[in-house]
RNA sequence: GGGGCCGUAGGGUAGCCUGGCAUCCUCCCAGCCUGGGGCGCUGGUGACCCGGGUUCGAAUCCCGGCGGCCCCA
């Protein structure tokens, strides 16, 4: 059986210690905000970020790099731009023992940085629409708690795409690609989450609109995993991104730009996380298949040995990540530990499944074992890997998901939900500001926005107007 | 933004009030014994966040820094 107590109980306390078992990050980099990357943490990031290249690669994203400074005049451009990062940049100041000239800010995202350079790459109607993204650090001078994965000063894992499109219902479309991807992305790992529109004070500097990415954790606090933002036109005309349109006129180009962060790990781990540890989704798990030989002394162990081998052999041909693990150690206590780093299978070999020609197959997802003839092992495996894995950890999250939300119909039925039952609450809402504040401030929760792809009508929580929005509130981290 | 608590081996802790040999668990290392859910035994390594002050003497008291946690806005 599995079970979730731990993370109902204290997340926190769960999370900082997953965390350092299963060896995710190191958390005890001397600055704050800062940590390091465990090895096993870096493998699950590798087969993560190799997911958003393909998914950006196939749809005609080009992957670039932009340097990490950006001068302090090219930052400045952008009014609302500036005012929503100025006080959380970090400056370089200082060449050696010279004060810089030019003073440098380390990207905290990277609009200022690109789209300099996009002005002189984009020419004529013919260049776009333009696509390209990176997978890089930025920075940001958090002053609240940070939490490693979740809020950090150095952002170690920032994919940001960045799109230029000859006309508005263009950038709209993209708008809708990005959408797809990220739905596409949180799917495969087995993840549910909202697509919001956030309400005006919300939304990006210098965006005219953002929808939020967010799903919720164990403890009832939503976590945002990603963003997308409708540029329109604003940073094209402060950075001068022309294009030629086919008539021979000169216009301002239409941008958006969408952006993930290493939360998206954080949520894997808080999403399928139980007692026992991590559960991992097959595709992005360092190893898939852990082999565990169970010898006896009195018992051929070379005999079980050459079991485990030819299956790794077999497991490997096919593409499999597996591993033995033939430490001199208790099996019990390899079962613990590949437990809770989340290896989605585990193989157990024994005298028994030696004498009677069967494999032992534990599914970390289900918490039991089954029992299979050793020449159909390799299909079970695989159909397992493939599908019947992720399918049962996609149910078991959208429950717990549906669990946390509630339909409330009232200010203080929103108070309730958030404040007392520590859930998200789902209302209809007009959309306007004025009523959109008074949902924020009715409660500890925020209002997040309304959802992009739901429909229901109703009436609107604070004036009573028919709508078919429907909105979220619900505690943040 | 405001308030509070804390920092002792790799991890978790006792000691701090009332200054005087630093406690226990776990991990780790060596060996034996084991092996289908964290086995047992023997032996071993390893720590008072940093800087300054008070004192014969500081993990303990005072000041500052750095780091961590919690609550409220």
């Amino acid at each position: 059986m599995r079970t979730r107590e731990k993370l109902r109980e204290d997340f926190s306390e769960w999370y900082n210690s997953i965390l350092e078992t299963a060896e995710i990050v190191d958390v005890r980099y001397p600055v704050k905000g800062l940590y390091v990357w465990g090895f096993w943490g870096f493998q699950i990031r590798r087969f993560v970020t190799d997911i958003l290249r393909e998914l950006h690669d196939s749809r005609g994203h080009k992957e670039t790099l932009f340097p990490l400074l950006i001068p302090e005049k090219e930052f400045m451009k952008e009014a609302e731009h500036i005012k929503g990062f100025e006080d959380q940049v970090y400056w370089v100041t200082r060449g050696g023992n010279d004060e810089l000239d030019v003073k440098l800010v380390l990207r905290p995202t990277s609009e200022t940085s690109m789209y300099p350079m996009f002005s002189l790459w984009v020419r004529s109607h013919a260049d776009l629409p333009m696509k390209v993204y990176q997978i890089v650090s930025v920075f940001r001078y958090e002053t609240k708690h940070t939490r490693p994965l979740i809020r950090v000063r150095e952002i170690t894992t920032f994919k940001e795409a960045h799109t230029v499109h000859s006309s508005r219902e263009d950038a709209e479309r993209q708008v809708k690609e990005a959408i797809e991807i990220y739905s596409e992305f949180y799917r495969r790992l087995g993840i549910p989450c909202l697509f919001l529109r956030r309400p005006e004070w919300d939304k990006f500097p210098g965006a005219e609109y953002t929808i939020g990415v967010d799903t919720i954790f164990p403890d009832g606090k939503v976590l945002q995993i990603g963003t997308i933002h409708n540029l329109g036109q604003n940073f094209s005309k402060t950075f001068e991104i022309k294009f030629e349109t086919p008539s021979g006129n000169r216009e301002y180009a239409y941008q958006t730009c969408y952006g993930i962060s290493e939360r998206c790990i954080a949520s894997l781990i808080g999403i399928h996380g139980d007692d026992r540890g991590l559960l991992l989704p097959p595709e992005v798990a360092p190893v898939q298949v852990i082999i565990v030989p169970i010898p006896y002394k009195d018992f051929g162990e070379e005999e079980i040995r050459r079991v485990c081998s030819n299956i790794k052999r077999e497991l490997s041909a096919e593409g499999i990540r597996a591993e033995i693990d033939d430490r001199d150690l208790r099996p019990g206590w390899k079962f613990y530990y590949w437990e809770s780093r989340g290896v989605p299978l585990r193989i157990e070999i024994g005298p028994r499944d030696v004498k009677e020609g069967k494999v032992t197959i534990f599914r970390r997802d289900l918490m039991k074992r089954e029992s299979v003839d050793a020449e159909n092992y390799l299909k079970r495996v695989r159909d397992l890997l493939n599908q019947e894995i992720i399918e049962n950890m996609r149910k078991e999250a959208e429950e717990n998901f549906i669990s946390m939300i509630r339909r409330c119909s009232s200010l203080e039925g929103i108070k309730k939900c958030v404040d007392e039952d520590k859930k998200v609450a789902r209302v209809n809402w007009c959309g306007e500001d004025t009523c959109g504040l008074e949902i924020n401030e009715c409660s500890q929760g925020q209002l997040l926005g309304y959802s992009v792809n739901e429909k229901e009508s109703g009436e609107c929580i604070v004036c009573g107007v028919a709508t078919e929005k429907v909105a979220y509130v619900g505690r943040t981290y």
